[in-house]
RNA sequence: GCCCGGGUAGCUCAGUUGGUAGAGCAUGCGACUGAAAAUCGCAGUGUCGGUGGUUCGAUCCCGCCCCCGGGCA
């Protein structure tokens, strides 16, 4: 493969659910000629702009944004996937002089960008969906067919872990070659150069709060019928676009089986539980980060465009 | 006033034929190499409604009291 893809200047920030690093991303878009590349792998999908919180239309007028809506709900991203094209869109945005500015909430599609994942080919559909059937009709003894086919990742895979398990069995099966052993070759960055990499890290109980209040504006303004069409489109529960934070929940109100106030308590239960695991991604994985724990938006906008002055 | 059911973890509940108790959810912490808003792991907490009695020992059995449902009056 060939050297990263070497930036002038990007922009990466990352943040949990509700942190407001949409409105953040807009403030340094704004301010230094930049335009926006979504990484958070539920906006990437059409069908649920509400839903997703992903940016309103008027916010996508001011400054052009990216890799958002771009597939349907019927289709799965994946890190690889995004992670190539959001070089493709990194580098016009350079090409036409301006300033990539990078976010999401979605920690693996950030670490593939920037440290890269080791270079497995990519397995073909009618494989990953044989071995999914099969891990799934298999059940508790999932873990035996892993151990068949890759040993050492077996080591490392607890047998409750049903998708890590279907994902050793079907490299070994689509590539001829165990995961374990892809795994020996190192990873490449897609991206290299001057890149600015910001963490949000709200205080805990503020954004629980903003959490809350997100997802019963997301109910009053039109999530239901983001659901409804989601139930219309009669996909496989398993699809990607259907773990969407509270869509179970509110398809169960939907179809009458709970109360709207319980489908509420659950999606911010949800909400809550997926910031949780958010922050410990950025604070374990992400350590040479820089860590932003202001909530105040202009003590925020300070720090960032500080950073990025110091640049020119 | 009477009859029945119930009062156990933050919540919903299980349980102990008498040896001071547990699941799910929530909460906290963590893992993470192409489905990551995914997937998975670990942890804590209880005057077992109150009070007397029986007993070596009561959350469990008995009496009384309080509270919440439902029924009768």
């Amino acid at each position: 493969m060939t050297e990263p893809y070497h930036t002038k200047g990007a922009i990466l920030i990352a943040g949990p659910t509700a942190s407001g690093k949409s409105a953040l991303a807009l403030a340094v878009a704004e301010r230094y000629g930049g335009e926006i590349v979504n990484a958070d792998s539920m906006q990437v999908y059409a069908d649920m702009r509400v839903l997703t919180a992903r940016p309103p239309v008027e916010d996508e007028a001011r400054v052009p944004h990216h890799l958002y809506g771009c597939l349907s709900a019927g289709e799965h991203c994946s890190a690889g996937k995004w992670a190539r094209l959001a070089l493709g869109v990194i580098a016009d945005i350079e090409a036409r002089g301006r300033v990539p500015v990078v976010v999401g909430g979605t920690g693996l599609y950030f670490r593939t960008l920037v440290e890269g994942l080791s270079p497995i080919p990519s397995v073909p559909d009618d494989v990953r969906a044989a071995v999914r059937a099969e891990v799934t009709e298999a059940g508790e003894g999932a873990h035996a067919l892993l151990v068949a086919v890759d040993p050492v990742l077996a080591e490392v895979i607890r047998p409750s872990d049903k998708q890590r398990i279907a994902r050793g069995i079907e490299v070994a099966r689509g590539t001829a070659k165990p995961l374990s052993q892809w795994h020996l070759e190192p990873p490449r960055p897609l991206i290299s150069g001057r890149i600015g990499k910001f963490v949000l890290a709200p205080e805990r109980e503020w954004l629980r709060a903003r959490c809350d209040l997100r997802f019963d504006l997301m109910v009053e303004g039109g999530a239901l019928g983001e659901v409804r069409h989601m139930v219309g489109l009669g996909l496989d529960p398993a699809m990607p676009s259907m773990k969407a934070l509270g869509l179970r929940p509110l398809i169960d109100y939907v179809s009458g089986k709970i109360e709207l106030s319980d489908a509420a308590d659950k999606g911010k239960a949800e909400t809550r539980a997926y910031a949780k695991r958010q922050e410990t991604w950025f604070r374990t994985q992400m350590i040479a980060w820089d860590r932003l724990s202001t909530q105040d938006s202009e003590r925020l906008k300070a720090l960032i465009f500080a950073f990025i002055d110091e640049w020119a």
